[in-house]
DNA sequence: GAATGACTTGTCTTAACGGTCAGCAATAAG
DNA sequence: CTTATTGCTGACCGTTAAGACAAGTCATTC
């Protein structure tokens, strides 16, 4: 159970402690926003006291960046997206909504404060939005035009293909309540989420007019 | 006990005042969420005391859930959707689409409230998903699995047709700042929401196999 | 095994929030 | 005009929130 590592059983337990934590207050801006998580409730749901949590992160503004910056750092780690591979166009798109599906099943919390935040005029996230992620979908917008000019794919309109594909594939983790209902679950499974790949898949593949080899 | 409603210089205050108080909530429910705006903060967007807020609106939940009545209201009635006409499969979804780009248009606010209200787990409108959006829902899945078994249109998955179509059309509203900050805007415009409608419409007229007419 | 620094908690302050209530002001009805 | 109804306000209250602070506990190092 111990690490042979120079890490102390003290910095090991922070870390512990601090991934707890952040895994619960990420739950709890999911379910009720920023004001509507307090950090008593926070603290409670991570079985510490108050206190203790304020020593860990001294106010909750900063909590609340952390929890926003973990969940950023999954999405560019997996979303790298359009960077460099031999494959054709269909097989970049394909992995691309895999990967945005998965990390809506995955992480559905963290995509949830997310989407909380953008919807409320992202206070926060307005910065990171213009400096990192413009720059990237500009050049993943070019890569696509390209890809158009060079006839690999059909004439679609590359800046609302990308906003098409995020929303359709983020609505699996944001709006899952409702499509719990509607489909009749208590929650999603694994099978739907296949289902649900399957379809987005299908009609980007469709949108793009790539040839499906899966039907 | 029944209350006439006389067309009073009082009565046509109150209603003024009250669609007044209802946008005032509307936009900050949207951007602060429900616990962030406090009746207070709205009260003064209203231009009116707190008082005479609680006056007409008797405590918060009760003036959020107007809120969101409010805008479920306007849905119905535009999103009657695939009720009796003749038109052919193209034609309704055609103009499904083009509907519910509208509204997100027209009624970002209220989308956003909604949208903040699902992602929270929907606490004040899950019995409204189940008794109404359930029964329609299903009804549309079945019209749309009769234009796949008639051959219509090609072999999509019902549920998930309409998940994407939803997420979609939403995200114009819900993700506006976002989409602002990548096509370098300040607001979305005119012409803006009108390339949107057209790329979404493409795309799922491709997805349903139609024959598009403008390409 | 004592000093040191990391961790934890109890108590308190200050501010904001939702909501009440008594009474005043404006309007409508008789 | 008089009265009843409706609209509105100032003062106030109980609760809860974020965070400060001091004091205590525990693990690590010397």
């Amino acid at each position: 159970m111990e690490k042979k590592t120079k890490r102390t059983k003290q910095s090991i337990n922070r870390e512990e402690l601090e991934s707890r934590i952040l895994r619960s207050a990420e739950a709890l801006f999911a379910e009720k926003g920023y004001s509507g998580s307090s950090m008593e409730a926070i603290a409670m749901s991570a079985n510490i006291s108050k206190q203790n949590l304020i020593y860990y992160f001294p106010n909750k503004e900063l909590l609340y960046q952390r929890v926003l910056k973990e969940m950023l750092d999954i999405w560019i780690e997996k979303l790298s997206f359009l960077e460099a591979h031999g494959d054709t166009p269909e097989a970049v798109i394909r992995r691309y909504v895999h990967e945005k599906m998965q990390l809506s099943r995955l992480y559905p919390n963290g995509s949830k404060v997310f989407a909380h935040e953008i919807i409320s005029g992202a206070p926060v996230l307005k910065e990171y939005l213009i400096s990192h992620l413009k720059p990237q979908f500009d050049r993943d917008v070019e890569i696509v035009k390209s890809w158009i000019n060079k006839g690999l794919i059909q004439n679609v309109d590359p800046e609302h293909l990308f906003f098409t594909i995020w929303a359709a594939t983020q609505t699996y983790a944001d709006f899952s309540v409702q499509m719990e209902v509607l489909l009749g679950r208590t929650k999603l499974d694994e099978n739907d989420f296949s289902r649900a790949e399957e379809a987005v898949t299908s009609f980007v593949m469709r949108a793009i007019g790539a040839k499906k080899n899966n039907e």
